[in-house]
DNA sequence: GTATTTTGTGTCTAGTTTGTGAAAAAAAAA
DNA sequence: TTTTTTTTTCACAAACTAGACACAAAATAC
């Protein structure tokens, strides 16, 4: 499997490092700009790698929508772009300008990895990515969840938790690792709110709900026992 | 941080100076072999060393697929092919033969140089750590130990003991080496404890309890006994 | 041999961690 | 806005564990 390359343009250097800090763990590799301007220069220079960009919305110099109808003017490279909140009201305006999807800060790490592998996805005509353990199926696409067949009512926070649980199925996760993956990197309250959602979960989980072992002292571990 | 060694096989010597160069830049050390048969010399020499081959698919005496064939017969070293424009209708075929990556001449050092690294961080990432001491079994991803293949229950600070004397198998290590390796530094109780938690793992480990040995006057040691 | 030191082991409990239901707060939808 | 849903916090119950302790057993010293 080759690597993909995405550009990441914002102006916060710690914004981009975290970015860059998830992608690469998922193996992207990552290039950096830190304004309009800067994000033109390593486009052009790394045009035929560069197979996604990240793009801030707010930025000095130049700002994110004229990065965008430049780099459309000769190329339909994905664009995602990053949006603090309340900046929502562009976005119609934005898609007709070719941006594939938005994400708003603060954003959650798999939400941020979960886009842009989906637009990857997309873009490179790959679909469907259904996984089962052990009667529990997830279908990544529609974001649903079957036991048995039988499709379950999740919340985004229910959902999120559980598929990555089952992403590291046979892994301890502590408490930690579940807040820094699955929460906003601006969540700072208790972990228990994880204890909660995994009751929750267990519950709607029926009989499997047993799947999710709890790691004591640690943290929870998603595994299919036989 | 260790460095990490490439061997680099192109008969190019122009070729094998360049990639030399760019690796060297990020710190690896770089072997070098002219054609098939030397390389799997050096690769022989430095066996326990090598973590990763560049391999030219076009040489003389044996060629790049020879030589990938032969070293997979005895290793699951990466393995990333460098091939001529024009090779790619190969590229089906090598996957088979467990070929990591392709990288197509004439490539930029920064490809090269992130691959090789995206290949090496992947590599060790899911490096899963399960470890056999005679039949005890510690996968330290799951936190779960397993004695004769039959999965056995640890408590948090069981775990851990068992975990620092396998880790360090064969060192006889104090009470006051384990205290400040598997407690915390603000434990300042009796060092006794470890004898009552020694006396719980060891019943858990049934007859291979004994692998874990009394140094009386000192502390414990583990060692797998035939 | 006996005395002394060190380790093994069973039991007890205080303290920690997790499960859980319900309330409060926040976010989303209507 | 109000209503509904989701997320988070809280409080207490339940479950579990670490560590202490006492005495037994074993090793070592004398």
């Amino acid at each position: 499997m080759s690597t993909v390359t995405v550009l990441v343009v914002d102006d916060e250097s710690r914004m981009r490092k975290l970015i860059k800090d998830f992608l690469m763990q998922k193996n992207f590799s990552v290039l950096e700009a830190e304004d309009g301007e800067k994000a033109l220069e390593v486009y052009h220079e790394h045009q035929k790698d560069i197979e996604l960009i990240l793009l801030d919305v707010m930025m000095p110099k130049l700002d994110g929508w004229s990065v965008l109808r430049q780099i459309r003017q000769e190329s339909k490279v994905p664009i995602i772009m990053l949006t603090a909140r309340g900046e929502e009201q562009d976005e119609l305006f934005g898609f007709e300008l070719g941006v594939d999807e938005y994400i708003s800060k603060p954003f959650s790490p798999k939400i941020l990895v979960a886009r842009v592998e989906a637009i990857l996805n997309r873009v490179n005509g790959n679909k469907n990515d259904i996984s089962d353990y052990g009667g529990i199926t997830i279908d990544a696409d529609g974001r649903t969840v079957k036991v048995d067949g039988k499709q379950i009512e999740m919340s985004l926070r229910e959902y999120e938790l559980l598929k990555y649980l089952v992403d590291n199925a046979g892994i301890a996760l502590s408490r930690d690792k579940i807040l820094n993956n699955v929460w906003n990197y601006d969540y700072y309250g208790d972990s228990r709110t994880i204890d909660s959602h995994i009751k929750k979960i267990r519950h709607k989980l029926g009989k499997k709900g047993k799947y999710i072992e709890t790691m004591r002292g640690v943290g929870y571990k998603f595994e299919v026992k036989k």
